[in-house]
This record gives C-alpha cells, structure tokens and sequence, in this order.
RNA sequence: AGGGGUAUCGCCAAGCGGUAAGGCACCAGACUUUGACUCUGGUAUUCGUAGGUUCAAAUCCUGCUACCCCUG
C-alpha cells in the first residue's frame, strides 16, 4: 500500500472478496521533498488510517538500501552518459515485483496485489500475461514492461478493471480517507522535484555552449544531462529568428554541448528505434516480424508499428515518425490487449 | 573629425499625439507514478537620459549619452 487512493481501495476490495488482508507498505527513499516535508510519513499515516478504517493489520518495509543499488545507481550513471533512464520502470523490476514481493510472502502471503492499472491473466498455458487496463487514462503497463511471468505469479491488480473515476467514488463511499488524496507524482518514492536541481545533487554541474546544429552559439547550459532530447523548457534562450522556441534536438556528452532548433522540429522525428535487448513477459515470439502497437514513452497513445526481432534485440518501425525518441526510455510493445513487454531504446534513425 | 540611423520587459518586436500589441524566455497552475511534450494563467504605471511644446507624448522639438553604418 502505498498511501493513495488505489491501493487503499484495492486492500478494501480484496477484504469484501473474503481474503485475509494485510497491508504492506514499502519506505525506499529518505530524504525529505523540496518542501521539506517527508511525504513518505505523511503516506504511511495514510496507509494506517485505511487499514485500521477497514479492519486489516498492516506493516512496514525499508528498501531503501536496495533501492539505491539497484535502481537509483543506474539511474544516475545513465544520466552521467547523457541519457534518459526510466528509474520507475527499474523500480518495478527490482523492488516491487522483486524483494518487495518475497518478502510478503515470506511473511506467509499467498498473493500480492497492488493497485495498478493493468491486468494479469494467469493462463493455462502455465504463462502470466500482462493486460492492458480498462481505463486507457491511467493504464501502467508501460511501467511494468520490463516483468517476467515468473515475476508476476503471484500477482493481482484488482482495480486494473475499473475506471479512476469508478475509483474514487467507490473509496469515497466506502468512506476511506485517501479517497480525495491527489495522485502522487513524480520518481516513485522519492516524489515531485525540481528535477535538474535534484540532479544537481548527484551529477555536478559543467557548464557549456548551447549551439543551433550548424554551430551557431545561441546560449549556455549548466550541463547537459540535464536536458533530454525534445525539450524546450529551462534552456532560457528567448527572442530573435521566428520567434518560435527552441527544443533540445540532441546531445554531445564528449564535448559538451547541447544542440537546440528554433521552430522547426523535423530533425528529432524517427521512424525507427532499437533496442539491444528486450524482454519479453512471456515468452519471444515464433515469427521475427509481427505488427503490434508500441509506446515510446508512458501516456503516450498506442502507435502502429512493426516489430522486427534481431538477436537478443527489437527493432520497431512506426507507421508515423515520433517526436524526440529517448535513448534511455523504453520502447514497450503490445498485440491487442496484451502487453508483451519492452526494451532499452538504444539507437533511433 | 564630419554625415546618416537606432534607442520600448531578460531577448525579439508592434506603436507614428490620446493615455504601452504580440512572440520567445521566465514564473505559477493543470496534466502526469520517469525525463519530456502539451494546456491555462501571470509578468513594463512605463518607453536611453534631461528639458520643452500640448488639455494630452513612447509618439513633436532641443541638449546629452550609447550603439550601428557611411565618409575621412
């Protein structure tokens, strides 16, 4: 449980089905927001004051240690090389559906369930597919692509069928305190920030020349990992040309510059991306090529696609060029309603 | 040293005697379990400066200052 409202609901709902509940709720980062205040309190408060609303014990897990080794780490170190990782993705993979996992079950539980948007289908196959959610608003597969079927065993979602809406006013009839509370955003566990100062703290900053792509010296930036390919805010370059704004079109870690285009954004628009490595939930796929739907990034409408497999990696071509693929992001593939899992993007041409 | 031109928000830039458009940047919200994108809202009592004319000036006149161009 994590102190909002979807898994206070989903601990409820679980409760009324006639299982044996308890709460779970798992402490990873420490430090306190930009604010100052430790949310991670205020949400266990949270998550107390449901378990004791609908009658369930409930307890506390730190995995901050782990956190920080296997998913803040590489977070950092890919920043470090200019790219854009996607520590929540990560965060799935090695806490929550990882110790997070054994260690409810070492406490003696059968199953999980967190409140996901998403499905699982416990085939008989002998394979755990992972669905796509009923709400397309707030569906999370593109966080949890990077699961096996092994990881997903012993998992439920049961609000993975409902709308948010649906949501809110069941937790709200049911009087559950969280029923109101404002989504959390932000890194998993560690909240909202102002990202590149809380960058700061962990990649200093190295000054350098913002430059149009035909070298032209428009600016300066604090460094550039900082910045992704695509943005436009925090760049401060303002005036003159088109009047238009400038985006960040791409990156020289080596040399330190940060190229921008004023206007015209025709050069951070590809076709095609590749992944060296991709996991799939269930199992790869018979044919090399199939057409599927894909995501480069989360909330991102489904786009038709081909997918190519070459070795151990993907290859997907989109039916239409996308805005500023991130190498770093992943690139999460779906057939129908079926999530089938998602790679590093590594190269886009 | 002469001649011409320009000086309006951080940057572009409207305005041409009637009481400061707009864009970019920036800030704040919204959206959002990454990073981004996007959307909405906010931001010059003041127009290089000092005077003058006028009921009224950023807009006209004069001095000064700065920068740009041309001629020496």
């Amino acid at each position: 449980m994590s102190g909002g409202v979807d898994s206070s609901l989903t601990a409820l709902l679980l409760k009324e089905q006639g299982f044996e509940v308890i709460g779970l709720f798992m402490r990873n980062w420490h430090e306190k927001d930009d604010g100052g205040c430790c949310t991670a309190d205020e949400d266990f408060y949270d998550v107390r004051s449901v378990c004791n609303n609908i009658g369930i014990p409930y307890y506390s897990v730190d995995f901050a240690d782990q956190y920080y080794d296997r998913v803040f780490k590489h977070f950092v170190d890919e920043y470090k090389k200019g790219r854009t990782p996607n520590p929540d993705v990560l965060c799935n993979k090695e806490i929550k559906f990882a110790p997070f996992v054994k260690h409810a079950l070492s406490m003696g539980a059968d199953y999980i369930a967190t409140g996901h948007y998403c499905g699982v289908l416990h085939a008989d196959d002998g394979y755990n597919y992972l669905l796509k959610a009923k709400d397309s608003n707030k569906d999370q597969t593109y966080f949890l692509n990077q699961l096996s079927s092994q990881q997903l065993d012993k998992v439920l979602f049961p609000i993975g069928g409902m709308e948010k809406s649906e949501v809110r006013a069941l937790a709200a009839k049911y009087g559950l305190s969280t029923a109101e509370k404002k989504d959390s955003t932000g890194i998993c566990f560690i909240g909202e920030r102002n990202f590149r100062k809380f960058l700061s703290e962990y990649i200093p900053m190295k000054e350098g020349d913002i430059k149009t792509l035909d070298g032209k010296v428009v600016g300066r930036h604090d460094g550039v990992f900082y910045y992704t390919v695509g943005q436009r805010k925090g760049l401060g370059i303002g005036g003159g040309g088109n009047g238009e704004p400038w985006f960040v079109v791409s990156k020289d870690v080596e040399n330190n510059v940060l190229y921008v285009s004023q206007g015209d954004q025709s050069m951070i628009y590809h076709s095609h991306l590749q992944c060296d490595g991709f996991n799939f939930i269930t199992y790869r796929p018979k044919q090399n090529q199939f057409r599927c739907t894909a995501r480069i990034r989360h909330r991102q409408p489904e786009q038709d696609a081909t997918a190519i497999l070459r070795g151990n990696g993907l290859e997907l071509v989109f039916d239409k060029p996308q805005r500023a693929i991130a190498e770093g992001q992943y690139a999460v593939v779906y057939v129908d309603n079926v999530c089938l899992g998602g790679g590093v993007i590594e190269r886009k041409f």
